[in-house]
DNA sequence: TCCATATAGATGCATTTGCATTTATATGGA
DNA sequence: TCCATATAAATGCAAATGCATCTATATGGA
């Protein structure tokens, strides 16, 4: 069965590769510019912060961040070899491992927060308001939950 | 001066790097199943076709599709190459050239359009209303509209 | 119990990306 | 006119990515 989809989705969509690019764009620029790894590893210090000392199976960071499976499993090689994350067998799944932050990932995570902060309000608060910024977090979320939730 | 972003701001931040991750990986998925190329190829082509036989310089279409220099000049590597598009030097400007699309570029773009337009109904038009889309249009553009003049 | 199948995670190899730099031409003063 | 600076585009090299595949363990029937 064939959808096409109308002018408004197509429109959404390329506007949503655009604007994904502009503002990546200034984010990794102010991160590497302040001598700080990408966003990725934000990303996955964060969630294994949030997630304390319990950590989390890599396939579980790996839904969360929705990375891909192998790209996942390098970020982790470097997020150890840096000795951000630690990596231990897991206890209930002879095939897994859990990952827990290290003080070190917890403090690098920290150390990014300002120039990330002021990267986000640069590449998307300063071009909305409050409630615009409300609205599209809401409908952003509607291209996703629903596929996270169904694989 | 630092500008701390709102619960919101960093929310919209979010969402749209994991909406962004979504859909793409469901288009990239489907084109390639189809065994076509990327969507960085169809950008490329689409913004050449709509040009004309007047063309665009390398530098526009980087700006038009916010690519970076380099990735931009390796592109058309690649779709020279493929024979899709043909390089000239300017007759305007000796530092620069004039992109166009061939007959078998144009080809390939219409070819990969039902394919194209089933995805990006799947990954958007299938989680929205009408209105939604075009309001997503709307807050997504405001994002980058005014970085793309100032660049 | 056994096996077919599914899931967790890693990895070899080719391609692509990022970064810094390079080459070449253009441009706007002094 | 000349030069300092800006812009267009390419490229060498290191790192990251994508793809397919592989190993190992888990799981749900027959």
């Amino acid at each position: 069965m064939i959808d096409r989809p109308s002018e408004s989705v197509v429109r959404a969509w390329t506007r949503l590769v655009r604007a994904h690019r502009a503002a990546l764009g200034t984010v990794d620029a102010r991160l590497k510019a302040a001598g700080l790894p990408g966003l990725d590893w934000y990303d996955a210090l964060l969630e294994l912060e949030r997630s304390g000392a319990k950590g989390l199976r890599p396939f579980e960071l790996q839904k969360q961040l929705l990375f891909a499976q192998y790209n996942l499993s390098r970020l982790v090689d470097r997020l150890d070899a840096a000795g951000h994350v630690v990596r231990k067998a897991s206890a209930a799944d002879g095939r897994g491992q859990v990952l827990t932050i290290t003080a070190s990932g917890r403090a690098l995570r920290r150390r990014m927060w300002p120039v990330y902060a002021q990267a986000i309000e640069d590449a998307v608060g300063r071009h909305l308001t409050e409630a615009e910024a409300g609205r599209l977090g809401e409908l952003l979320a509607k291209l996703y939950e629903r596929q996270a939730a169904s694989l």
